[in-house]
DNA sequence: GGATTCCTCCGACAACTGTAGTAGGAGACG
DNA sequence: CGTCTCCTACTACAGTTGTCGGAGGAATCC
């Protein structure tokens, strides 16, 4: 009943990532992304750290040919909101807007994502004004 | 020499950002203030906390009076900056723009903070127009 | 069909983390 | 002075994480 507490260690956030980059793969598949990477693990190991994904239930495992199948059950998105929210809360006292100006003052961007924030922002402009005229 | 490979607990992360908020304190004070948010730990168990948080760097002591003196050599700045750079190369392939989109479509911002985004747009999109005539 | 190659299952183990108890010294207090 | 209180030093211990090796079964290869 209660909402899952999750906490997936290093290693196991980069097999995840390998997951969410190949799609379902076998851990064969994973280790070897991963070397790609120059992540030199064992083949034992990358297993290891996959069964230990499913048992936390971030990964399913479906054996239909040779070998499992792992797929991530967690979302890229989940875990980029949940992280975020984490961040916030514990780093900026719950509030967003000092790590917005801080991610714009130190980081680059293009015309493009300027352009793009510039619609958000004006949005948020116009909502804010709305609803107190 | 090499540069420290910072990792931090998450029960010894709650210690430093009390030293955070506290300045420099003793086993005590961090005790007491971490009571005071709910987090209920026996006086030893914050000792341990702050000598580990010693022998890896990030606090130091000092014994002026009766009791140790700890304080914080890692600001909350530098630790910001550290774990969004994480969160933004391990989640968001290093492009911040992305985190910052999301972060504006999904939370909630106040007339001064909408304004003072604003600005910031404006003087990057200038910057932007000024380096491409 | 025996050797080679893969795969899964288990066990292992060291380091790190969260959490705390005990021993013993030093001041404070009646 | 004897007792209470607070502090430090040390030890402990279970759970988690990173990392891997060996045993044994299935598929493949010559």
């Amino acid at each position: 009943m209660a909402e899952r507490e999750y906490e997936i260690g290093s290693a196991e956030f980069q097999v995840l990532k390998a997951l969410w980059h190949k799609g379902p793969s076998t851990v064969r598949d994973v280790m070897d992304h991963l070397h790609d990477r120059g992540r030199r693990l064992a083949y034992t190991t990358v297993q290891t750290l996959l069964t230990r994904l499913e048992q936390k239930g971030f990964v399913k495992s479906d054996k239909s040919g040779l070998a499992f199948i792992f797929k991530a059950t967690l979302s890229r998105d989940r875990v980029r909101k949940s992280r975020v929210k984490k961040l916030v809360s514990q780093l900026y006292d719950g509030a967003a807007a000092p790590l917005v100006l801080q991610l714009i003052r130190n980081e680059r961007f293009n015309a493009d994502e300027i352009e793009e924030l510039q619609k958000l922002i004006e949005d948020l402009d116009t909502d804010t004004k709305r609803s107190r005229p």
